[in-house]
DNA sequence: GGCACAGGTTACAACATTGTTACAAAAGAA
DNA sequence: TTCTTTTGTAACAATGTTGTAACCTGTGCC
């Protein structure tokens, strides 16, 4: 193999790891495996207020969660002109997918916190 | 049921509920599921210097990461008195049993991150 | 007009986390 | 004696993240 070659596959194994630890980076912050797992355990379109709630964090990190889990395509929001407005999340495909690895992590989760009592 | 029954239920819960946040706490600190998924799928003693290595992160961060996994009971730590200092570290049961969740979120995140190509 | 509501945004201060650098211990090799 | 190695720790400055408080939109209701 050429040494171009070499270094053309070297570097979209970079690019490669980059976009997954970029993945890893946005399923750990804050409320963030939270937001996905209440999200998929009730499967129709989520409100604003009803996701905040569940979480129990602040507008600021719920919306900011929100935005990035929409700009990284793994929600979809929908405005409607109502009054006073409404705003619904739904979770994409690609996000859907994600249920039963999530599920079975909360179940280790749960579990355990139960052992700790 | 009475007041006082219902308020050591209630406090129960809060209980169970703050341990679930305390784990996905630890299991969102940076690199903490990369050293589990890792750690998984090699599941044999691993040494310091090579988890650092496959991580690609700071020392400090490893040692600390490791350091919170141990004393959540996630990973048990066996130095031997070598010349240099060798010290490995392997999962625990509770830690193994993550695996398959862990695995298909990875998957999951490689998955994705192909895509983004 | 003034208030309420949902669903945010902005600015900012407080707090948390990170990597860097320096250091340590222990003993064998040069 | 000094160098090397592994496995860290301590201090600290830089950076990142959080919640709070204030504000905004649009309109129906009093």
């Amino acid at each position: 193999m050429s040494q171009v070659q070499s270094l053309r596959i070297e570097s979209m194994c970079e690019s490669a790891r980059s976009h997954v630890d970029d993945l890893l980076v946005l399923l750990s912050k804050s409320k963030m495996l939270s937001i996905l797992y209440i999200m998929n355990c009730d499967p129709t379109p989520m409100r604003f207020s009803e996701i905040k709630k569940r979480v129990d964090s602040s507008s600021t990190t719920v919306a900011r969660r929100l935005g990035e889990l929409e700009t990284n395509g793994l929600v979809t929001r929908t405005a409607y002109a109502t009054v006073p407005a409404t705003v619904e999340y739904t979770l994409t495909k690609d996000a859907i997918s994600l249920h039963p690895s999530l599920k079975s992590m909360f179940e280790w989760v749960l579990n355990r916190a139960d052992k700790s009592l």
